[in-house]
DNA sequence: ACTAACGATTAT
DNA sequence: ATAATCGTTAGT
């Protein structure tokens, strides 16, 4: 590694003389073999070593435009190794973004390899420290409080204090001295516990391997981890911080710092892992790495990556394990009662009760509207009483005002109505409310003003009757009459009209519009209500359907558990 | 200078 | 979609 003395020209950006708290163990890298000193890096996607951009004249821009990227080393080494840049265009979306290059080479975000341990580096993370490798959350310090998961309200949002990094996090964010001592011997009692299950044996791995491979974390099975962890660590609510993700290529490399860098635990977890690889291996392939077709009969061998020799026998295979299984299944399916298809139907039942009593209070709408627009007929046919207009207004009361609800301007009592009325239909007619699809309600009339916005593209979805940017109300005769309806108490008809000239009757502005507008909406509703059930049918029909089907009874079985033994979930681990 | 809060970005 | 957590800002 020394050697590569091509690149050599000129050390790294600044004096790296042994850099603070990390300077004597820290790890080397690069031709210079000095450590990481917070400049701009980039690995090599062969050897994986880190090399400073300044020694090897990259820099953090030229790094931007390659996709993968190659030391001289590996490049002199292995010819068919070339650097790959990556297609313009992405590079530009990355520049205008100005973000760093998620996949290597900036240091911040560059993933460290080496050891496996995949430890993110970033402006606030060197990667290198012991906070910086911690991967579980104390539960304890203020900002632990705070998250979600141990019940916080998520306002602070940073890390666990004892995870931030000692030599880049901002110094109010690190561990806080009275409450450091404290977690100091948290975390000291809690390093003693890991030494403590190195001494794990065969067995204990392999349940851990079982429950690994179940998907349970380490930290999830308060048996196999730490007993002693303290009065307040949960162990449940202490989980990973930091995942590890499964390492896509090259793990390879067994080199000595790798080894020096891990935990004892770590190396026997992998150890076993490995053991495990190898005895899989062994099964399937039978050594020589030629593999009989399982297809029914068949006696080819299987094309690579296949455990088929064609479509064919594996279609033939799954047909066969369709034959095999599905009558069995299709019985048992039988045997036993299905509370879901119970309660679908229950389910489907009340909906259908519902679906009736929409479609009734639909109905009785649809009356309505005839009803009222026969009453507003009737109510032209009124004369208009010429004599006084001076009932209309007790109107003394000249300095009572009421305030606009759309505008907040006062206003006389008197013509309230009229300006609320106008007021609105000025700031309504000023937006507009659409939507992609026109109404397709069959049997309805008169509900949507559905009129076209060719520039929008959508289609008017306020009531028709209450639109004023898409209708205007008509003109009012001189000889025309109020024609309201008179009612006494409120909501009892006098079968009386309101014979006033319409211009001139306040007390009823608008009231065909209003009646015709309330009627219309208690129609949408009903409309919504039914849609929705319909919804609702279509949904528990689908399920109830999906149920006994194929796949399902392929893939699920219920399980007849024997009444008799004691369920296992009550027992003590519980 | 410190802190709480929070929008924004990134990871899962 | 949600969780993690970073970077910024207003308030003290």
């Amino acid at each position: 590694m020394d050697s590569e003395v091509s690149d050599m020209e000129q050390g790294p950006g600044h004096d790296s003389s042994m850099e603070g708290e990390n300077g004597e163990n820290a790890p080397v890298y690069c031709i210079c073999r000095k450590p990481d000193i917070n400049c701009f890096m980039i690995g090599c996607d062969h050897c994986n070593e880190w090399f400073h951009g300044n020694c090897i004249n990259v820099t953090e821009k030229m790094a931007k435009a390659i996709r993968e990227w190659y030391c001289q080393k590996c490049r002199d080494k292995d010819n068919s190794l070339e650097i790959k840049y990556r297609p313009k265009k992405s590079r530009e979306k990355e520049a205008e973004l100005e973000r760093p290059d998620k996949q290597r080479g900036t240091p911040d975000f560059k993933i460290d390899r080496r050891r496996g341990s995949r430890i993110k580096r970033s402006a606030r993370m060197c990667g290198e420290c012991e906070p910086c490798r911690r991967t579980e959350d104390c539960a304890q310090c203020d900002f632990c409080k705070d998250m979600k998961k141990f019940g916080g309200p998520n306002k602070i949002r940073q890390k666990c204090r004892l995870r931030q990094c000692e030599v880049r996090a901002r110094k109010m964010l690190r561990v806080r001295d009275d409450e450091f001592q404290m977690l100091k011997d948290v975390d000291d009692s809690r390093s003693k516990d890991e030494q403590l299950s190195d001494e794990y044996d065969e067995q204990e791995l392999a349940l851990y391997q079982q429950y690994k491979a179940a998907g349970y974390d380490d930290h999830n099975m308060p048996w196999l981890s730490d007993e002693d962890d303290g009065p307040f660590l949960d162990p449940v609510l202490r989980k990973r911080a930091v995942k590890v993700k499964h390492v896509k290529r090259r793990e390879k490399k067994s080199d000595k710092k790798k080894e020096e860098y891990k935990p004892r635990r770590h190396k026997q977890k992998q150890r076993h892992r490995e053991r495990v690889k190898h005895s899989e291996r062994a099964e399937t392939r039978e050594g020589s790495g030629l593999r009989q077709c399982l297809g029914p009969g068949c006696v080819e061998v299987s094309r690579a990556n296949s455990k088929y020799c064609s479509e064919d026998c594996g279609m033939k295979l799954a047909a066969n394990r369709i034959y095999e299984i599905l009558p069995q299944r299709i019985q048992q399916w039988q045997q036993s009662p299905c509370v879901a298809e119970e309660q679908g139907k229950k389910l489907l039942e009340r909906i259908r009760r519902e679906q009736q009593q929409a479609r009734l209070r639909l109905q009785d709408m649809e009356r309505r509207f005839h009803e009222l627009e026969s009453i507003i007929v009737k109510a032209k046919q009124q004369q208009v009483q010429q004599d006084e207009e001076v009932n209309e207004g007790d109107s003394d009361d000249t300095d009572l005002q009421i305030f606009c609800v759309s505008c907040s301007h006062p206003v006389n009592p008197k013509v309230a109505l009229r300006h609320m009325e106008r007021c609105y239909a000025k700031y309504e007619s000023q937006t507009s409310f659409g939507s992609m699809y026109p109404t397709r309600i069959e049997g309805a009339t008169r509900l949507f003003c559905d009129v076209y916005n060719p520039q929008s593209k959508t289609y008017c979805k306020r009531l028709q009757v209450l639109c004023p940017e898409h209708s205007r109300d008509p003109k009012v005769q001189a000889d025309e009459v109020c024609g309201c309806p008179l009612v006494r108490d409120v909501f009892e008809p006098t079968g009386e009209f309101c014979r006033v000239a319409k211009r001139k009757c306040n007390r009823h502005y608008c009231w065909e519009k209003l009646r015709r507008a309330e009627v219309d909406l208690e129609r949408v509703r009903v409309w919504y209500k039914l849609d929705e059930l319909f919804e609702q049918e279509r949904n528990v029909r689908t399920a109830m359907t999906n149920r006994a089907g194929l796949l399902a009874l392929m893939l699920h079985q219920t399980i007849q558990h024997d009444p008799l033994t004691t369920d296992l979930r009550t027992g003590k681990d519980r």
